[in-house]
DNA sequence: CCAGTGCGTTTGCAATTGCAAGCAGCGTGA
DNA sequence: TCACGCTGCTTGCAATTGCAAACGCACTGG
């Protein structure tokens, strides 16, 4: 059972470096890191301690929780309904923009969950107990079926339907 | 290069047991590790992994990023709002949908900083409640009236142009 | 008084992390 | 062709994690 999940914050890692155009002797000078060591992480041959992760973090240049979620450290909030209800408290944007931000953000989901039905958001480790009935605000508004306008989805097809994914190894060759 | 931090994380877990009134062990056992260890651990003796920190956290019903930062592990980084720390959080989405996200929400955000500085953005008569985009045809027709708020395909131009994953061209490959 | 049970701690050891050094492959220039 | 620099990968080894077993102490009670 080590190894398996070990691998997916390892492929993260990786995803997220050459994404960023960069070297793995490079990430690894930037994340304090020997680059050996740094390679085997990528291949999910050795698990990072937190100290590790956070300087990995730190050098992509991405959210530290983020990496943690990815290693699946981090499991407390509801996945889902977190970033809705966060959006949905939100005082500081009006109406309208609340509803893009939300169907923006279903629009994503959607998007992953027909393009990569394998739930790749790692496999929770634990089987979520209760889904917490979310239930919305006595305001809130009835979200019908069609979510987006057309256009909308349209400009966001580039980021939602091939490059945004990105799961699916364009040049990662071994062997 | 020892963290100095190691001994807080420790103090912060004993403090946390002790005012859950639970004994060493029965923490370990909950948090599944061996109660020597974690009595090393909340001495300041030995610095755990993230693995052994998020089965304390767990143990300890806290939230393992609370732990986390008390180890210095995630960036003190002041939420900017929960909106951001959600979708931080998120893992349901890929990396490049959460920083169009998160671009999408600061755009809003400067936007209502700019046109209402004091008034609360919910009060903005400027925002109609739900728009409700009923849409005929699924054709392309003339741009007069966009169903989108023109503030959100503001959001979005800086993507559809090219900087969102960077540099890459999306579909520019050389085949 | 001594067995039994709980507490936190110490000790010794297998397993693992993390690194320095070195290896093989690829592209560039003399 | 060789030298150089770059890419990532493999190999030993010191240091550390994390645990099982055992220790000392306080309390209960037969």
């Amino acid at each position: 059972m080590a190894l398996p999940k070990v691998g997916s914050i390892g492929e993260y890692i990786r995803e997220q470096r050459t994404q960023a155009k960069i070297s793995l002797r490079q990430l690894a000078a930037a994340a304090g890191v020997s680059n050996p060591y740094l390679s085997q992480i990528e291949r999910g041959l050795r698990k990072p301690s937190a100290e590790i992760l956070n300087q990995i973090a730190k050098g992509l240049h991405i959210s530290a929780q983020a990496l943690y979620v990815q290693a699946g450290l981090i499991e407390d909030r509801e996945p889902d309904s977190d970033v809705l209800t966060a959006i949905r408290a939100d005082n500081l944007i009006t109406e309208r923009q609340r509803q893009v931000l939300i169907d923006i953000y279903e629009s994503f989901r959607k998007e992953n969950r027909a393009g990569a039905p394998e739930e790749d958001a790692r496999t929770a480790k634990n089987a979520p107990p209760a889904p917490e009935p979310h239930e919305s605000d006595a305001g809130s508004p009835p979200d019908d079926e069609s979510p987006l306008p057309e256009e909308f989805t349209a400009a966001l097809k580039p980021y939602t339907a091939s490059s945004v994914n990105g799961h699916v190894t364009p040049e990662t060759k071994e062997g």
